[in-house]
DNA sequence: CAACTGTATATTGGATCCAACCTTACGCCG
DNA sequence: CGGCGTAAGGTTGGATCCAATATACAGTTG
């Protein structure tokens, strides 16, 4: 695997895995010296990328006083999942009246990947391919400013979507539903596609408070 | 008026103010060298000030090539404002049930400072106070991620605000237009104050139009 | 004993310097 | 004469160094 072409995208992928691994974990203070020392770069490229995710709110920045990993509320997740349900019904609706036989195409490849990931027990694949499914389907609708907000919605809840995929049930009734968003797109039956979708995302919410609520209890 | 506290914010207002007035044109490449002299100021703020402006899709950055001033086309305008128009209906909706009177008074208190600015034909003045307005209604719906979003989105297309306020009927017209929507606000209707809104921004996504027509055909 | 102040230290903010890369112009070869 | 390789210059990317600010602690005073 090559490193990336600058030095900045990898310590933003790094920073990124960390944040979501918990290894830098929410409300602690990043120490620039040692993350820089730690990823073996020194404190500039560092700070440009934490500017990054300054701006996607995965990190809040106070002058002087540094980064701070943030804190994600319960009410920040639903607002989240509110904002997410606003972007992609629009993203579906409209993909749906303009995606052709190509996108259709992609949008099964990424189908096939994510079962293959799940037959083969590769969580981190799994993950990786459902964002690229659930991407794929709103490709077509050709709003690149509104899928760079969905980007980052999906960015700042990445942490939660482990704990999601870890248990079987979740993961298999991901693989039904799936089954199905891929027939109204093919469809392209865009009211019926947004509702799905909707639904996919509810369970999504309900597995995290029951998370939130456990771990807050335990 | 005190300098921000810190460089990178000083650098972060002047690039804003520079790519609003088209002192920095759009597709124009921004040589760090010479923009960073001109502030009286490092290379170091001034990148770090670019990479939150490129998060927000102000600028664009290619890795070894550097940044240029983002380039909007019709279709990417049309589409901030149907965004807009998502985020701002919700939060209309939710404001209007959850504001008070001292939100009320936030509110009326910006109108008259519009108001006021208008009199003394201090455009921007204007301009400001008729963002701080519009925030002030949305405020109340306590949604910081939606809010993040919207600001952005008025960012960019700060540019264009100022060509449509320069024509006086558009400023009588915003001025009317902002009586009524104090009313829905203060009478807790937020069906017709998201209604009111809408045709608010309708009338600015036609002037823009007929603007960037002209321009094109000129 | 609490609160305040001054100082020392750790950490961030900014400037300068060097390296890597892209761009462009020139000369060579086909 | 046109296309390609190559070298030089310019611009960005990254590292190191210094300055400014915040924090913690000790000493002092009411």
């Amino acid at each position: 695997m090559p490193r990336p072409p600058t030095t900045q995208q990898f310590v933003l992928d790094e920073l990124r895995r960390a944040i979501l691994s918990r290894q830098l974990a929410p409300n602690q203070p990043i120490r620039q010296d040692s993350v820089a020392h730690e990823l073996g770069v020194s404190r500039v490229p560092l700070r440009e990328a934490l500017k990054t995710l300054e701006a996607e709110g995965q990190v809040v920045y106070r002058p002087h006083r540094g980064y701070t990993v943030a804190e994600l509320s319960l009410a920040d997740l639903l607002e989240v999942y509110r904002l997410r349900e606003l972007l992609e019904t629009e993203a579906a609706l409209v993909s749906a009246t303009k995606a052709g036989e190509a996108d259709s195409a992609a949008v099964r490849a990424e189908l096939r990947a994510v079962v293959e990931a799940a037959a083969n027990d590769d969580l981190v694949e799994m993950i990786a391919a459902n964002r690229r499914f659930h991407f794929a389907i709103l490709e077509p609708a050709d709003m690149p400013w509104l899928m760079r907000m969905v980007r980052t919605l999906w960015d700042t809840t990445d942490a939660y979507r482990a704990v999601y995929y870890n248990a079987p049930d979740n993961r298999s009734r991901v693989l039904e539903e799936h089954e199905a968003i891929v027939r109204a797109f093919e469809a392209r039956d865009g009211a019926e596609l947004a509702e799905l979708l909707r639904r996919h995302r509810e369970h999504a919410v309900a597995a995290l408070r029951a998370t939130l609520d456990e771990t807050a209890n335990g």
